[in-house]
DNA sequence: GCGCCCATGTAACTAGTTACATGATTCA
DNA sequence: TGAATCATGTAACTAGTTACATGGGCGC
């Protein structure tokens, strides 16, 4: 097995969407997936030719007038295949490690008033990631009228699950500040 | 700043609540915050040996009877100082990498009835995740009757947390189903 | 006699981030 | 003229996992 491979996977799909360059596999990330997927440079350009010398994807470099040269990938049948075969298999759990939670255990030190004041900025990271997912949703539907194409489904279902979550830590926050007050 | 951060901390917090070893941190761990935090031998080993050069823990070596020796740790006042300055600084966001909502958004191809079975497996997850909040609970809630003190209320706090996450995870599992069977 | 628990550790690998390096064009 | 955007990439570091190696004691 190859190194990087929930990048490779990454990639692989995007490309399935459209033929682009590294930079412009980045911004897809950090525009349409980044609640909840990243990518940084550094991940994408090596795996890129990874996967060009694996046959997952060809490199054609394309001169755009006055603009850099840019490598442009596009996905193979290959590249296809492996995508579809990753697809079908089932996610393996992954690994909780939640910072938060563990400094929150070992707080029984701090004065309640610092927890409560951490709570706070907590709900309200959460309140602005709520907002944040309105947004994108209100923005989406302006320029896509086409409400009954599969992707824009998935990607409604997938906003959808970013709001019960928040609206669910949201609750949390105002539980815990409720007990956390009466031992103040 | 030296290697494997978190794992640093997460072993000083817990050897500030009572000092053991390598093999007993790993079972504290798994039976304790499990769900919230992990760690493997590969990780605490080093890192314990790291520490003690640091001058954050002392090891002990013990010979119980008939078992092999143990080298038990405990953290010195210069380690209380460090865990108590992690905890007063800000959680930095980590970036999101969720694997499945990936998956479901390239599932385009997928047909509708495997996108279906798929959030049925993961529903009974999140069932029996809530299942296993609870019986933690009961469990505690047995060999505990002191409810007031602070690390039994942060406790419960915290369980609270992965409950309200669950029940709003399995919310979008149903509200997803619904939205699928419809356009079967 | 077999498997599980106690107990410690290393090697190799996989994954992910930050900082650095370079250089052109566009827009205010 | 200076900041932002386009565009590609590497080095060094931080983090985390899997598999392997070893060996005694206990209970069934």
């Amino acid at each position: 097995m190859p190194a990087r491979k929930k990048t490779k996977y990454a990639l692989l799909g995007i490309l399935k969407i459209s033929p682009m360059s590294g930079y412009d596999l980045k911004k897809f990330c950090d525009e349409v997936v980044s609640h909840f997927w990243n990518e940084n440079y550094a991940h994408i350009y090596p795996v890129l030719k990874e996967m060009e010398i694996e046959g997952l994807a060809i490199k054609s470099p394309m001169q755009t007038e006055g603009r850099p040269l840019k490598n442009v990938y596009t996905i193979t049948e290959e590249g296809r295949n492996e995508l579809e075969k990753w697809l079908l298999e089932p996610v393996e759990p992954h690994r909780t490690r939640d910072e938060f939670s563990l400094k929150f255990f070992f707080s029984t030190d701090v004065p309640v008033d610092k927890l409560i004041e951490n709570i706070e900025v907590r709900k309200e990271e959460f309140r602005k990631s709520l907002i944040h997912y309105s947004q994108i949703e209100k923005e989406r539907d302006i320029d896509n009228n086409t409400k009954d194409e599969k992707i824009v489904i998935i990607s409604t279902i997938l906003l959808n699950a970013g709001k019960h979550q928040c609206k669910a830590m949201i609750d949390w926050c105002n539980e815990t500040l409720e007990t956390l007050e009466k031992i103040k």
